[in-house]
DNA sequence: GATCCGTGGGG
DNA sequence: TCCCCAAGGAT
């Protein structure tokens, strides 16, 4: 089942107010033909999973200037690819994304698959990123479902039930609009819609494309929808961070691939589960203060402690790294804010 | 299905 | 200050 009308004007709306971004081939030029590289479409969005664009644009623009395609990627070093991601957040993507390049060079000739099916079987791809490289780089009529299009359908069809429950209808929806013209255009109109006009709040109804059609609008619920299940309160975890110099040089670890942080650079710590743990090397540690940060799940309170160690010192984790050899930018944020608090320390 | 996994901006 | 949330995926 199909309403022709509803992405025609979606796409007509599209013509006229794309947002232009680094990795967008306008819909003027998609008309006459052309469509954009799989590898940077691919790149672009993993790294929009969950993220903003805003946040996304000069990661985006280093990469592909360090990476300008998946076999430069491929050839990378992991130490640089963490590097280059840092501070991004959900680092699991950048280890999938190397993994992925990988595989496309060594199982597919260094060209992506052709098919949304084919790019399912990638690591890091799932459903929506296929559905999304398929439509917007190949043109293939996939259905892209992800948030926007989410609260798009939920309010078209003001769909009562909450979130995550709801998904299987949203996406039945969403497949029921998608168009066999110029789908990639279509899964594009949809996401921007919904982070410009059909927004999570205060939605701008008077300048929708398809507000004549939106029914949760006709009964002034448009707002509150989608509805959500309530989320759990996030808890406290506290713990320490080992903060070890050794004149220029400070005491770095990289962290196992699975978990939080994941095959990341970062300073020793206590596991931060309250068990305690021993420091990564003896010395004359000294409190210097303490920092807070907040992941998705959980809020974290770390105790910072210093000291310089002496010339032979003998450490049981983590190696010396000289400050010249690395940046604070190839760290995640919590570290960083631990380092920044470092340097703050010594410089006084 | 439920959990885990980051970060920065907006209201 | 605090909560929400953003072009989700893996286990």
């Amino acid at each position: 089942m199909r309403d022709a009308g509803l992405s025609d004007l979606l796409l007509e709306w599209y013509d006229r107010e794309a947002r232009v971004m680094p990795w967008r081939v306008s819909p003027k030029a998609r008309r006459a033909g052309i469509l954009p590289d799989p590898y940077r479409i691919w790149l672009s969005e993993v790294m929009l999973q969950q993220t903003t664009v805003a946040a996304v644009k000069d990661y985006y623009r280093r990469f592909t200037a360090r990476w300008p395609g998946v076999a430069d990627l491929a050839a990378a070093r992991d130490a640089d690819v963490m590097a280059e991601w840092a501070g991004l957040g959900y680092y699991a993507r950048a280890r999938n994304l190397l993994k992925a390049a990988r595989a496309v060079v060594a199982d597919h000739g260094g060209v992506f698959p052709g098919t949304r099916d084919g790019l399912l079987r990638l690591p890091g791809i799932g459903p929506y990123t296929a559905s999304a490289v398929a439509a917007i780089a190949y043109d293939e009529p996939a259905t892209v479902v992800d948030g926007n299009v989410e609260r798009v359908m939920a309010r078209l069809f003001a769909v009562q039930t909450p979130m995550p429950l709801a998904k299987p209808d949203l996406t039945a929806l969403a497949a029921s609009l998608t168009p066999d013209q110029r789908p990639g255009d279509y899964a594009q109109a949809v996401m921007d819609l919904g982070a410009t006009i059909c927004t999570p709040r205060n939605p701008a109804c008077g300048i929708c494309p398809v507000v004549q059609a939106c029914v949760a609008r006709r009964q002034g619920i448009q707002a509150e929808l989608p509805r959500k299940v309530p989320k759990p309160e996030k808890p406290v975890r506290r713990g320490t961070l080992w903060l070890a110099t050794q004149g220029d040089r400070v005491l770095l670890q990289r962290r196992p691939d699975k978990g939080l942080l994941g095959g990341m650079l970062g300073f020793p710590g206590d596991g931060w589960d309250g068990a305690g743990g021993a420091a990564p090397v003896e010395a004359d540690w000294q409190e210097i203060g303490e920092i807070r940060h907040t992941f998705t799940h959980f809020h974290l309170f770390l105790t910072l402690h210093a000291a310089e160690l002496p010339i032979g010192s003998v450490v049981t984790r983590g190696q010396f790294v000289s400050g010249n050899e690395f940046s604070a930018e190839d760290l995640p944020t919590v570290m960083r804010k631990a380092y920044s608090a470092l340097r703050d320390n010594v410089t006084r």
